[in-house]
DNA sequence: GTTTCTGCAAAGTTTTTGCACGTCA
DNA sequence: TGACGTGCAAAAACTTTGCAGAAAC
């Protein structure tokens, strides 16, 4: 068990995260980091991201376009992924709802199953209104 | 826009995913297969898994684990992933605590979203019940 | 001084693609 | 025959990892 030490480019991860809901790429948060530290590796802002991750400080959300995308809002939430447009969007949902969906989900699956958190797939409103745009 | 031909190896491709419920991965296909066509590629593989996804003859369900599953059951309903065993496990929900889900997501997020299936994240039964044999 | 972290580059994993040949219609 | 599909191998895209030196404590 590894003691954790501060190292100024976490920190810079850790406020970028905190001041974006765009829920960037490893890349996205490597290109901007640079900005501030120009030498700093895709392969530290990897190590960040996980290790951010794994202490729960961040969120890492696997989408089908390639390329995961990171939280640094960790309180309780959900996300949405629009197929046009390939955005993450926080859904600021209350906890009922899902409740009762994983009620239902446990009723009908042949076991208890605990879920902690959801994705959506679809199309967002500007996609919805503007098809031709986006793929 | 490609005329369809028939091919053995895609008609044997939809035969196994209709055979199952494991959500198996594009490796997982291409071993399979291969039992029928020792010399089936996995770039072929890799082709048709996507082309029938894109007909909306599978689905294509994308995991945190690495490696999209795929689902011969192109019925509308939703997957759970165990953060356990990362297996994907089918809900057979029915869709109405899903439309109340989805409006009280749209009430909250600031525009109308059109969500088609929904990825629930946690831990299955078996899991919950031995911690230990699991990550 | 010791442990942890970083930058770099190499390697790993998964998926896509170019091309020559084979199959379908 | 002509269009589409396949096998193979190379490449692409994304992520992890080994290592030597730097920073933290």
């Amino acid at each position: 068990m590894a003691a954790l030490k501060y190292s100024r480019q976490r920190e810079s991860i850790k406020k970028y995260l905190a001041s974006t809901t765009e829920h960037p790429t490893a890349d996205m948060v490597y290109l901007h980091i640079k900005e501030e530290f120009p030498n700093i590796s895709l392969g530290t802002v990897y190590r960040n991201l996980n290790l951010l991750s794994d202490i729960g400080e961040a969120i890492k959300i696997t989408t089908p376009d390639g390329g995961d995308r990171f939280d640094g809002n960790v309180a309780p939430h959900n996300h949405f992924y629009c197929e046009g447009c390939r955005r993450v969007l926080d859904l600021k949902m209350d906890m009922g709802p899902l409740k009762e969906l994983n009620a239902s989900a446990q009723q009908t699956f042949d076991g208890l199953i605990e879920s902690s958190s959801v994705l959506f797939f679809g199309k967002c409103q500007n996609c919805l209104k503007h098809p031709s745009e986006n793929q």
